[in-house]
DNA sequence: TTCCTGGATGTAAGCGTTTGCAAGGTTGGT
DNA sequence: ACCAACCTTGCAAACGCTTACATCCAGGAA
């Protein structure tokens, strides 16, 4: 910056209020020293800047699995409006316990970002405060964190959707595919759509059956293991609400394989359930990522911050992996 | 870090050299020192820190379909050893010609990173040029860049044993669904992939027919489009070789809806390429990321660093998208 | 003419570390 | 008892910017 100061024939000072764009510049001298500047090809150090002006320019996001279709959705729509506005997108990944321990015990985020973006993490009490006490603005996608802003679906309503779709082709005995809460993790959904799952039957009169009710790992693996042994059961489901497409292939996965047929329903509308013909309940999630990332710009850029809460729509897509219950009791159509 | 000096009755030096585990710091003084650190809680910031030793502890990763599978593979992969030494992982998304003008205009790397990973992007010289004018250390996954590490496999062994298996099954007429290269997006593995298809036909004695190589854009859209030309071919082929497992699937969604029957083979052997019961080349995806953040790793703090080349061995995965050319002439069995 | 105002520019003090160098203190060999 | 060698520690100068404050100058009002 000296060296371009010299050429300018101008103080350091002025380079960087040129640089920044500031308003208090002679167009004359501005536009010899951004001349200056190119012919030196010559870039602020962002580290320094970042020193001296105390601003980190830098969003930190948490996700538990960055390599899920979910999460790199919003990852993706995130990075698209932060490299926009020259943002820098530090990705942590906290999937297991010991990455979690790790990160909440270094808390790495102190002093190198400027805002927190977290997508779909449960948080305990202590973790929330944690993040709080970075004292930057954190918006969550997918659930609410107290004293963060937050965009997400309403998860209740559509989960009892999804439900309600059963239930309107005749089911009664319908099971659920749901995550871990072990690890704390994928909580906040789980639990909202368990219980829309449980009060949407409850509503129609069906009595909640225990071991319906299946709790694995997030992923295929989870979700055929669930419906393996939810066939295996005396009196099995003739359909399932799985918590996520991703369990829902799962159970597909499961049914080809045993020649069973039943009707199955997931949520997100994963790119390939089109092509898995996945009844689902569509949630725009690159969309997701894109707002919060704009929520999180907005907060940086204005100081002061109170947290919104953002709610996006949901549309129930009907495909072939549901179908009335009469239907297909012995053979599938 | 005044304070905890203060607090520990040393210089700032000392808890400098302490809190960076050097060695020539007493135990006595060390244990005094960090309990300091640790009852006012104190971290290093490492804004202050890299700018006074000149070091980032920052891995840019250019990436350009960030939320595609293979790439959230590569980047978990690259997370987990960049997260467990410490290091920043930076993340770019230059899937589009305006992002990537963009980046090559800034070059936002400059003084920001102590290294670069580059995933399946194709450059050209300048970008090359540019890439190494950062004068940090570069690996790329997935092809070679000249001048830079390099973690990948034998896309054309690999490519030729899929066409092979084709061949053994009886197919002689064999099409190809590759990626578009105006972009030049793509292309270092869609070449060399194409070459081996071309040059594995001509082995054969086939004669290559330029209909049946299709050119379309990454994705399951760009499979099925280029499906469905393969099919309204006036003699259309009975085999495909897709040149990665998303534009198959597309294939297969073409396929179905038409009610037609061809084989199909991909290439990666995508989470959900058994459900769909593809079969595709497998090739270890998020070890490759975890190889190349090793390697450059070890080049940042090795000082030195000559290119390595890593080559990853690829396993042909049989399943049922492949069949005899004779059975399904006119019906699937 | 004088004073005031406001915009353009320069000066220099940080920002919070790292690190070369020097100083001081120990240890052990002779 | 003396000196060399080594280890520990402190001092202070970077690192490359930003920014509060001071300065200067031109133009307008009185």
């Amino acid at each position: 910056m000296e060296d371009v100061a010299r050429l300018a024939g101008v103080s350091t000072a002025t380079v960087s209020r040129t640089l920044r764009g500031l308003p208090n510049v002679s167009e004359e001298t501005r536009d010899r020293v951004l001349q200056a500047a190119a012919s030196l090809s010559y870039v602020v150090s962002p580290i320094a800047s970042r020193l001296a002006s105390g601003r980190t320019h830098t969003v930190g996001v948490i996700v538990p699995y960055a390599s899920r279709w979910f999460f790199g959705q919003i990852v993706a729509g995130a990075e698209s409006v932060l490299r926009e506005h020259s943002l820098d997108l530090l990705l942590y990944n906290i999937g297991d316990i010991p990455a979690r321990q790790r990160f909440f015990g270094a808390l790495p985020l102190r002093r190198r970002v400027d805002a927190v973006l977290t997508v779909a993490m449960q948080f305990t009490d202590s973790e929330i405060t944690d993040l709080l006490s970075l004292g930057v603005p954190i918006v969550a996608v997918g659930h609410k964190v107290p004293g963060a802003g937050c965009v997400r679906i309403d998860d209740v309503a559509a989960a009892s959707a999804a439900v309600q779709h059963l239930l309107a082709l005749g089911h009664r005995r319908i099971g659920m595919i749901s995550t871990f809460n072990d690890q704390s993790m994928f909580l906040p959904v789980a639990h909202a759509r368990r219980r829309a799952y449980a009060d949407t039957l409850a509503d129609a009169g069906i009595p909640i059956a225990e071991e319906l009710v299946m709790s694995v790992p997030h992923g295929l693996d989870g979700g055929e293991q669930a419906m393996r042994r939810l066939l295996t059961l005396a009196d099995p489901p003739t359909a399932v609400f799985a918590e996520s497409d991703e369990l829902a292939f799962g159970a597909l996965s499961a049914l080809r394989r045993t020649g069973r047929h039943v009707s199955v329903i997931g949520f997100d509308d994963h790119e390939l359930s089109a092509l898995l013909d996945l009844t689902t309940v569509r949630q725009r999630v690159f969309e997701q990522g894109v707002l919060a990332a704009g929520m999180l710009r907005r907060a940086m850029t204005a100081g002061t911050w109170t947290p919104e809460e953002l709610l996006m729509p949901t549309t129930l897509v009907l495909r072939a992996s549901t179908w009335p219950v009469a239907v297909r009791t012995t053979e599938p159509g």
